[in-house]
DNA sequence: CTGTTAGCGCTTTCAA
DNA sequence: TTGAAAGCGCTAACAG
């Protein structure tokens, strides 16, 4: 038997008449007139109950909030958003709640700002610009008070426009050409502590699979990881092959790119632990072993890096406190110090097996060929 | 240099004052009002204009549209829900958006509602029964048009009240305990599969780390996996140890009790991949090898499933697909015959690595005795 | 301390 | 085809 019954001609759900919702005992819409009836009190009152209790006198408080049970009122948040000229709910827009790193950050907001009575209304952008402007105008419709975003092009004035026209925004991400309220991790920091790995096990030859330069988060982990080896002088060749978008199978995708390249390259730095997830596969579909012949640095520690075979050496970020801290300084309860405070929080590796120590500095440098047979 | 900035005494994001959002050129808050005047009609053609076009006169269509866009107006949808006496926002409660099995499922949602320019509200219950029923009352504060649950308890007298009060449910689960609409995926047939699978592959001592039966997809799949059992009447001898809560951590919690099993089992089945990893973990940090010793069924196919060492055998679902279709019939978008239509996916066994064939009937046999060897 | 009242922005009769 | 007006449920200002 199905669920959803078809029992004898009733009519179903997606055609039953535009019944009005919660209705009081006489019929009409349950609300805070007929709460005040109950309680014996005025409308007016109702609201100081629910706003401003200091200003009731206990015994009324008792009696319009008994009334309050008994009925199952709930305000109705449209009606208060309206009044009140702004809306209550807050609006978060991610590249997609179904990747893992997304999920967790919405769920760190979501946590906040349910504790506060805050709604969250969630959107996904899917990195297309279009698409976010669209989300947008839908959270504008939806006078959203504030809304966290990771944004397609930080300088979209499609952003610039919606600040400006009152709704609080701010940055899931740190950026430089933004003088909003930001909270991210520290990229470049977390692209830099890759890069140093690697150099320090001994690789010398390395590639890096990124998104576009468009997503700061990947410029900046580009910026950290390239600058160290120009740095160092040490005459390390680096190759970043790029990638459209951030997922596993354009990460499986570009192993042929990364095989093809000449000198191969020891070590492969991902811009994120679903694209290494991608990498490994990729590899592993055409026998490659890791960290025998390759060596994979990942980013994020994403729930399954640790369970990959190998473990997964990445760089650590929690996008859940990302999630928290954004959602606090939206709802205005950072108060600490001046408002600048800790708005990036920052990443540290995680070593696991994925990385091999070239041990003998040579073995480098034989460009291609030989392979000691590393049995550990 | 910190993104928001603290500069010369400015005050800070969080105290500015409730400055009205959007205003319009003579600095009131732009409304359908302003459109109106600057188009030289009335507020209700601006209405009309939005919601019947063809209700208005071309010439004046054009007009209006012209208005609108020149003043970026967007439409308020607190007085538009407020008026209409219901809202356009959906919710959707799931036991975590941090969980990628809900992430995507989420997304499949929202994905179907932003497309008919309905926001989506999320909230997670963490599979507690409080506060689920406090997010209930928030989105019924936000007076929300329709609800996708996943609900901690289908028989909750909450669940009720809200439908009671006009609010469309539909349930992320099949239950024969509801008779609204759901969608879900058939747990019986899943856990019926690997029972199957575990059968045919020669297992007959057996363990199930399963949830609390409080959860309908737990229950579901225990009935499967257990009736395939008691059918079969193969003398297979099958455990179920419960877990509180579907994670890594209370996975890898219940390898001990696992191990203590008298008869050890040769497979267990795990109510979702998020528990057999951790299962897998906490058998790989006791030494002992999977499937060798142990073969491991697990359900859901998440993401990492397939990137294990060993890859997990495990039910595939789509959530994603759960999610869009739920997300459609809440919208009365499921024309398709009488409402009953496809309301269950059917999942399927993806056979990886995690599960050994037991080749010499005695090593299960070893234990119990007598079964039919039941090939099949 | 509590009641009264005036709208918030929008949709929708009802007239013109 | 369009305009005028009433009112959705709530809060805030003001009176009592």
């Amino acid at each position: 038997m199905s669920t959803s019954g078809s029992d004898g001609g009733a009519p179903h759900a997606a055609e039953r008449p535009p019944l009005e919702p919660q209705r009081g005992g006489n019929g009409r819409r349950l609300n805070s007139h007929m709460v005040a009836a109950l309680a014996g009190v005025s409308q007016g009152t109702v609201s100081n109950v629910l706003n401003r209790p200091e200003k009731v006198a206990s015994a009324t408080y008792d009696r319009v909030m008994e009334a309050i049970e008994s009925l199952g009122f709930v305000p109705n948040q449209s009606a208060r958003d309206l009044r009140n000229g702004r809306g209550s709910a807050i609006g978060i827009v991610v590249l997609d709640v179904a990747n893992p790193f997304w999920g967790e950050l919405v769920r760190g907001a979501e946590e906040v700002a349910t504790r506060h009575g805050r709604a969250v209304i969630v959107c996904s952008s899917d990195g297309s610009p279009e698409k976010e402007w669209q989300v947008l105008k839908l959270l504008e419709s939806y006078q959203v008070d504030c809304v966290l975003i990771a944004p397609v092009d930080v300088a979209s004035p499609h952003l610039a426009a919606l600040r400006r026209r009152g709704t609080d925004v701010v940055l899931l991400e740190r950026s430089a050409e933004n003088d909003g309220p930001a909270i991210g991790v520290d990229d470049v920091l977390g692209g830099r502590l890759a890069a140093e790995h690697l150099l320090e096990m001994g690789h010398r030859r390395l590639a890096f699979v990124n998104g576009p330069h468009t997503i700061a988060s990947c410029r900046d982990r580009a910026q950290g990881f390239l600058e160290v080896f120009a740095r160092a002088g040490c005459g390390a060749a680096v190759t970043e092959v790029g990638v459209p978008t951030l997922t596993a199978r354009e990460g499986a995708h570009a192993t042929d790119a990364l095989l093809r390249l000449e000198p191969r390259p020891t070590a492969v730095f991902c811009a994120n632990d679903v694209i290494a997830l991608g990498v490994l596969r990729g590899l592993a579909s055409r026998g490659i072993p890791v960290p025998e012949q390759v060596s994979i640095v990942g980013y994020d520690d994403a729930d399954f890096a640790a369970l990959l075979s190998p473990a997964l050496t990445t760089i650590r970020i929690d996008p859940m406190e990302i999630g928290r801290r954004a959602a606090t300084v939206a709802l205005g309860m950072s108060e600490d110090a001046d408002g600048s405070a800790a708005d990036a929080l920052d990443p540290f590796l995680v070593r696991r097996e994925s990385v091999r120590r070239l041990v003998d500095p040579l073995e480098s440098e034989a460009a291609l060929s030989a392979e000691p047979s590393e049995g550990r």
